[in-house]
DNA sequence: GCCCCGATAGACAGCGCTGTCAATTTCGGG
DNA sequence: CCCGAAATTGACAGCGCTGTCTATCGGGGC
């Protein structure tokens, strides 16, 4: 019993293949009558358009590509979860490629990749969001494309994006109401996009409540694990002792753990560290971290149904900056004596 | 200027399309003259094959489907880039499927993706490559797959794995050489494979150099960091204390870490500690975690190519387990006085 | 009751490629 | 130099679906 095709729904149903075809694709002037017996004969049959040949005729390809920069596997993993799932229920085949923005070469590789993949869109996540080359090769060849989170060149595409802003100020709203007023702020490369608004954010929402700019411990890393252990020893040296130090991804969150263990500074009774990221590692250190769930799945998700909309000629609305929460764990307590 | 297609080919070539399609396809009985003027044709051309229509014409697909189930992202993460890699050099696509293997109705989960998606094979990883509903879908559909490091069914398909039993070996010759002989170890549940093998291996290595299976401390993890905390815990209670612990995976490793920093003991002056997989956490830890990587790339591209050469007809044969090598860090050291 | 027009359904021709099979060329041996 | 077999090339018909265009239907306005 081989796969039934749409010449055999169209039979069973008394109607045209193109009627059935009408009914797959959601096109108008349809009576409900003869959708009814078609859709009656797609389920009876098990019937699935073939993917392939829907692409070949319409010139559609039903796929969807995701373009990333080997940033950290977590995140890469949430918006792979998120895209595979909208993906799904759109009936779209997600397809991955792995680009390096870094990399001087990288407008052929997009070129090459983009003439031998057909596509009906992409889903771009940071870095590559900030790369104008990638940016360039996107619009040379015609393909639509959302960024996720871009921290350059706003307006230059659709986007989704995280209210960080919003979400660094719920960060400091929870470290204020647990009594600390010494804070430490570790952050990133200041070229980093992300890592500018973090720091901007808890050093506004410590302005609004009355501490200066002057009066914050700042160290900087560069968001791995280890440059975390640095700066926590550098912002554990002052006096009188911080008692809550926030840093802008939960890896540097992380090393702070081995820092203050290295001086023997208990945490959370001694010290409270915040993250950023809700990222896997959050769960791997004791106490676990307190740290900001950004909806990654949930933007990238988004991300893609935007670009599926879109594609059939409706105008998009620019989606609305989803909302982060803060993930109370053990790291953070009540300011110690 | 549109896209070049296969007429526009063999127009410039002076020759037939399927003439053009035969050395696309690396068919025999092609003449090298012939061969080369068709190639410069494409070259000058810039002509790629469509994917959709060749998918279309012969039924197959040129996509390769990576069945996963939810491990730790950087294992996914790993294999994603191996298979990822060896699509891309084959000119296949790579399409995510994501599955539940504990749900009851897996079965059916599989069968409507079967369906759907037309593939030319798969790479099934753990835990699904031990789910018999998984692989009677599979067989059902007929498609062919390849299992890396499955722990069940030995036989039942083809298959990529890690030479555990060796790698497991050298992590003890490791700990042995630097003056161990009071060992611990945590495994995870009796009922994963994995951690099988790795107990015996690690069981059966210190028998060979007189250690009694009664003189080595164990714990029972479930291959989480919080399960390697109270494992950490339990084997840090005995008399002599040990020396050296070895985890079946990073993350109990990393538990154990938190353990040793609560109870006042040095890693790695007073406890040695090593782990395995290579995994993200592993340098998330300080002093970076000495453990054993197990090459999932390069399982990956190898299941990735397995598939495709299986694919020409050609018989393939098993390839041979994969070495496993120790990554040398800091958890490990000469045994304290 | 008739005409006109929009709504609805169907016929048909490809999309770009490959499988099949037939036509042509080449080559070795007699 | 001729013949048959093998090697090489090409013609052509789809793969399963959708775009385009045409035919038909149904209903409102006069």
């Amino acid at each position: 019993m081989r796969k039934a095709n749409i010449a055999d729904v169209a039979l069973r149903a008394g109607v045209s293949t193109k009627s059935v075809s009408r009914v797959l694709n959601d096109e108008p002037n349809v009576r409900p009558q003869m959708r009814a017996k078609i859709e009656e004969a797609i389920e009876a049959l098990g019937y699935k358009p073939d993917l392939a040949a829907r692409s070949l005729s319409s010139g559609r390809s039903f796929i969807i590509g995701l373009l990333f920069d080997n940033p950290s596997p977590n995140y890469t993993m949430k918006v792979l979860q998120g895209t595979l799932d909208a993906c799904h229920q759109a009936g779209y085949q997600l397809v991955i490629e792995n680009v390096d923005t870094a990399s001087p070469t990288i407008g052929q590789a997009m070129e090459a990749m983009l003439q031998h993949r057909r596509m009906d869109g992409m889903v771009v996540t940071p870095p590559a969001t900030d790369s104008p080359a990638v940016l360039d090769a996107l619009e040379r060849a015609n393909l639509p494309y959302v960024r996720i989170a871009p921290n350059k060149f706003p307006g230059r595409s659709m986007t989704v994006s995280a209210d960080d802003q919003a979400a660094v100020s719920d960060v400091v709203r929870h470290l204020w109401n647990l009594g600390h007023r010494r804070f430490g702020f570790v952050g990133g490369p200041a070229s980093h996009g992300a890592s500018m608004w973090r720091h901007d954010g808890f050093f506004a929402a410590l302005a609004e409540r009355g501490v200066e700019p002057g009066e914050i411990q700042e160290a900087e890393g560069d968001f791995t694990f280890t440059s975390g252990i640095g700066a926590g020893r550098q912002l554990l040296r002052a006096e009188p002792r911080l008692t809550a130090i926030f840093a802008a991804n939960d890896d540097m969150a992380a090393g702070i753990f081995t820092a203050a263990a290295q001086l023997g500074i208990k945490i959370p009774d001694m010290l409270s560290v915040v993250g950023f990221d809700d990222s896997w590692i959050a769960k791997s250190v004791w106490p676990e971290l307190t740290t900001m769930h950004q909806p990654i799945a949930e933007m990238a998700h988004i991300a893609v149904r935007t670009l599926i909309a879109s594609r059939n000629g409706k105008a998009v609305k620019e989606p609305a900056p989803q909302n982060c929460h803060l993930i109370v764990r053990g790291s953070a307590g009540p300011v110690g004596q």
